[in-house]
DNA sequence: CGCATTTGACCTGCGC
DNA sequence: GCGCAGGTCAAATGCG
């Protein structure tokens, strides 16, 4: 038994350090890109309009510095589009392919990453703090403790923004709560004013420190819609079945956290009124009313066929239920409306390429994961099956036949 | 018996 | 200061 203490001790020293240096080589990454992502900001979004424009079987965007890679993938494209494929080369590095029509919501979730929580100093001091907030941690104190770090400000500040931001998941789903691939406990619940439906607490169990909370409720206007918020950063890392999501919402906090820090934060966020804690809002459903035409089907298992099929094209809707300040629009004011709100979202901040980028590879490697042997299927996945919700213009949905020709 | 869930009590922030 | 609502705690309870 001394051994085996002696040898988890060596086993945790050698964990800590590669954590530790995994999160700067991390930070250190994506801050490369980041920059890059900026300094291609306008060529991309114009890359996005053409790709869309030019292929309604094929879904291509091309958010990043990555132009070289998509031109090296071009010839494959073809012999995917034929095959009922879809592949996307996005910015910040992300490739991937999809050859499956199936989204099973249930099996969606999110996670916020553990970058920006993980000791970006690299000093056992840091640990210590960072320990200690985990273990303390309570929203409504996150300020007092900011009070107290002093060596660097930008850090303490990130990390408050970070536990206070929200990232909110609306999916159609009817089991109790999705299966994001991590592991919660739950500690509470309440009914919350205006919702008949009970709203549960949970906490990432993965480590005992881990500060993530979730709330787990339904939608008291549409029951099969499970509403999920996310909240903080996890501090250790996340199973393999939840990194995508982990980087879903992860881009959709930043997103958010980096509008909230401008003077004029960009339009395509939908921010809940309190200022303490910002919200974005991913909804994968689709309208009610829609049958069939986008929008992510009601769970299925993993194993089954899907309850619906997706159109082969990229589609957003101009209206949605829960923003009642956007207007609807028909034919091609649609889509000229679709196609300038698109490259205002695409040029107005690097994040929302990101966001979108992670929530597509989430859903992708989901429909994939699920079925993988439906390569050849004659039907598309490329519904956009979230909404950015935005009180000014921007909202994502399936709502229409003509829209997704768009 | 250990662990997860339930549920009433308690704490905190906010509006009036 | 008071009441309300959201969020958390912790003892009680349930379950395997």
């Amino acid at each position: 038994m001394g051994e085996v203490r002696e040898e988890n001790e060596r086993l945790k020293l050698t964990l800590d350090k590669m954590t530790r240096d995994y999160s700067s080589l991390r930070r250190n990454f994506l801050d490369f890109l980041g920059n890059q992502a900026t300094a291609t900001a306008s060529s991309s979004s114009k890359m996005l309009a053409a790709a869309v424009d030019r292929d309604d079987q094929e879904l291509s965007l091309c958010l990043g510095s990555r132009a070289a890679a998509k031109d090296d993938r071009r010839n494959n494209k073809e012999e995917e589009v034929k095959a009922g494929s879809c592949s996307l080369t996005l910015g910040r590095g992300l490739t991937m392919d999809h050859d499956d029509a199936k989204f099973p919501v249930d099996n969606l979730g999110c996670f916020l990453h553990h970058n920006t929580n993980i000791n970006p100093r690299g000093d056992d001091e840091s640990v210590k703090e960072d320990k200690a907030a985990a273990e303390t941690w309570d929203p409504s104190k996150a300020p007092a403790k900011r009070v107290h770090c002093t060596e660097d400000d930008s850090y303490p500040d990130d990390k408050t923004q970070a536990k206070r931001a929200r990232v909110c998941v609306r999916a159609r789903c009817q089991t109790p709560t999705m299966n994001d691939g991590c592991q919660w406990r739950k500690y509470g619940q309440k009914i919350a004013k205006g919702n008949p439906c009970p709203r549960a607490y949970y906490r990432c169990t993965v480590a005992p420190s881990c500060p993530v909370r979730k709330q787990v409720q339904r939608c008291a206007d549409d029951m099969s819609i499970l509403i999920t918020t996310y909240e903080g950063t996890h501090n250790h890392p996340v199973p393999a079945s939840a990194a995508a999501m982990v980087s879903t919402t992860s881009a959709a906090a930043s997103m958010l956290l980096s509008g909230s820090s401008t003077s004029s934060p960009p339009s395509q966020y939908y921010t809940t009124p309190s200022p303490l804690f910002p919200t974005i809002t991913l909804d994968l459903t689709a309208p009610p009313t829609t049958s069939g035409a986008g929008g992510l089907p009601l769970f299925a298992p993993p194993s089954s066929r899907p309850l619906q099929y997706f159109p082969p094209s990229l589609s957003f809707a101009s209206s949605s239920p829960y923003n009642p300040n956007v207007t609807s629009n028909n034919g091609s004011n649609q889509q000229a409306v679709l196609t300038e709100t698109l490259t205002k979202a695409l040029t107005s901040d690097p994040s929302f390429r990101t966001v979108i980028a992670a929530a597509l590879t989430s859903m992708m490697s989901n429909g994939s994961s699920s079925s993988p042997s439906s390569a050849s299927s004659s039907y598309l996945p490329t519904t956009f099956p979230f909404n950015i919700l935005n009180s000014a213009s921007v909202s994502a949905a399936a709502a229409s036949n003509t829209t997704t020709q768009e």
